[in-house]
DNA sequence: ACTTGTTAGTTACATTTTCAACTAATACCC
DNA sequence: GGGTATTAGTTGAAAATGTAACTAACAAGT
């Protein structure tokens, strides 16, 4: 069976970009867990809000593809430590807007600044080439 | 604040990656999960074994990148379903060395040609040349 | 107005993951 | 040989995730 030589587990895509992700996270994932106790989730949340202004749940469910309990989760432990606020709409009351706090945009900035950091350090692994071909083929792969 | 405007989620390598596995994983894993009833980690430990030929758990921790209570627990529900066998080493008896039953191999086999399918199938996304570039940067991202 | 259906978001429960403590076997070293 | 430290692997409790059922508000058709 020459198709088993040839087929490694190194090979296969969707194993390859798990550990890739899983290690290319690892550090930054680190660094707001101990520092700001935020868990994955959260800080997607958080950097929506931070980036894009306020929304709903519902937007930010499909903007980050999460699913909304994890989001009504993230949203309510982010809310008990003030750092996201929310607003019911007056038009429909199933609705409630989501806005980050003062104290929540302080800490977007900082995590903001430790992301393009991290991420620009990422990026000196592989030539300006490279990198736009990983992150156009990511994209295409990811549906974006 | 210019800088805040150039960065977005989906230019951060660790969140595209993240996305990006998620969806090339997605379909692979909703095949060996409805038709065999099996889990992440079980998949790869059947994968290494049925790959690489018999080895401990120790050896797939490591080759795998998987903690030793994963590996342990994936094997326990192998194991049970006697697609897995252990022999304890002679030498070291607080070493097993792991194997797939005649069942295990079949099903490996079976396992093996989806993955290939699989595999095949997310390559179309991108020319040759981009599939060559994109498993370069993520084998470097993910120091294989 | 009233039934039926849909939508936003929460909650409860089962499964999975993580972390720390544990057991049993071996190694080291005096 | 006897004490201490490591190592392979397991187990239990806590945290996180996934799934399904739920509530509350709205929409649409009659």
């Amino acid at each position: 069976m020459t198709k088993l030589d040839r087929f490694d587990l190194q090979d296969f895509l969707p194993y390859l970009l798990n550990q890739a992700a899983e290690d290319a996270s690892a550090g930054f994932q680190a660094f707001y867990k101990e520092r700001y106790g935020m868990l994955r989730t959260e800080w997607r949340v958080l950097f929506h809000l931070g980036r894009y202004g306020e929304m709903t749940a519902k937007e930010i469910c499909e903007r980050a593809r999460l699913h909304k309990t994890k989001v009504s989760r993230a949203v309510a432990s982010l809310g008990k430590r003030r750092i996201v606020s929310r607003r019911t709409l007056e038009n429909d009351r199933r609705q409630e807007m989501l806005y980050l706090t003062k104290q929540g945009e302080i800490m977007f900035k900082e995590l903001l600044n430790a992301a393009q950091r991290y991420d620009a350090e990422l990026a000196t692994s592989f030539s300006a080439e490279e990198g736009a071909v990983l992150r156009r083929c990511l994209k295409r792969l990811a549906g974006l």
